[in-house]
DNA sequence: CTTGACCCTATACCTAGGTATAGGATGTAG
DNA sequence: CTACATCCTATACCTAGGTATAGGGTCAAG
């Protein structure tokens, strides 16, 4: 029985060893041969596996998401375009989320705009502003 | 015994009713005083104050934040500047966030410029580097 | 005096992505 | 043969911010 053991795979992929089994009841690994005594053989590309699923969360897609690309891999039928696409939807999900930070981030500085620092913090425009002010 | 009901405080807050308990359990919103029949009582401004907490979300507070921004709002100690300094940490967290978002951006769009959207998806540059490429 | 709308507490469940622990089996080095 | 490292499963726990449910008590209208 060759094959590497799952403590392996986890430390040449570089992840935490339960994280493996996690991949594996995710569906996102699959369930590799057992050995004679039940210990699981996975294949070398299994760390491959892994990591590939950690670049793509690198680039913000959810474990769901990378779910679905790896069956696209998978899948004969499947055009390259097909995996743009979803390439293309994150961009734009992660553009929401950037614009979100940045209103975020035009309304934190407005309030702070408006608080010179000085006075006691009855007075403090900031917190006055989340008091009464219209969220939007 | 008068004061609002925790369902009233809930609707006029727009927010659900076991928000409003969750809130106290957190310790963002007081305990209010109870009317004979254990029914909670609470002071017109516990409206506001829930008011306040969803506004302070919106800016990108955590909820443990939210908890230290109503503590200096109590404490008469507290000076106006002690408040804005919390404003502008989450202003560089906010701009951490922001560029962590950019850099998977740029990385998904240097992905898409290379996948030409033809052929199978065996050669799809875009999974070739998920596979293969490394993470930083 | 019953019905329905509220309130109470305690507990469980949800998303997302893990991490940790308990209790037991197996494999290996000395 | 004995340690010790690894493996197995199952279950619980974690952050963050809630939401839902069960099993009661209370209150006002008709």
């Amino acid at each position: 029985m060759t094959g590497l053991k799952v403590g392996e795979v986890a430390k040449q992929a570089g992840v935490n060893l339960q994280t493996v089994h996690y991949y594996e009841r995710r569906g996102l690994l699959p369930s590799p041969p057992r050995t004679g005594s039940n210990y699981r053989a996975y294949p070398d590309d299994a760390v491959l596996r892994v990591r590939f699923i950690k670049r793509a969360q690198e680039l913000g897609f959810t474990l769901r998401e990378i779910k679905e690309l790896l069956s696209l891999k998978a899948a004969p039928r499947t055009r390259c375009a097909d995996v743009r696409e979803r390439a293309e939807a994150k961009v734009q999900d992660v553009d929401a989320r950037v614009r979100t930070l940045q209103a975020m981030r035009r309304a934190l500085t407005k309030l702070i705009g408006e608080c010179s620092g000085k006075g006691p913090v009855s007075e403090c425009p900031i917190l006055e502003a989340l008091e009464s002010e219209d969220g939007r």
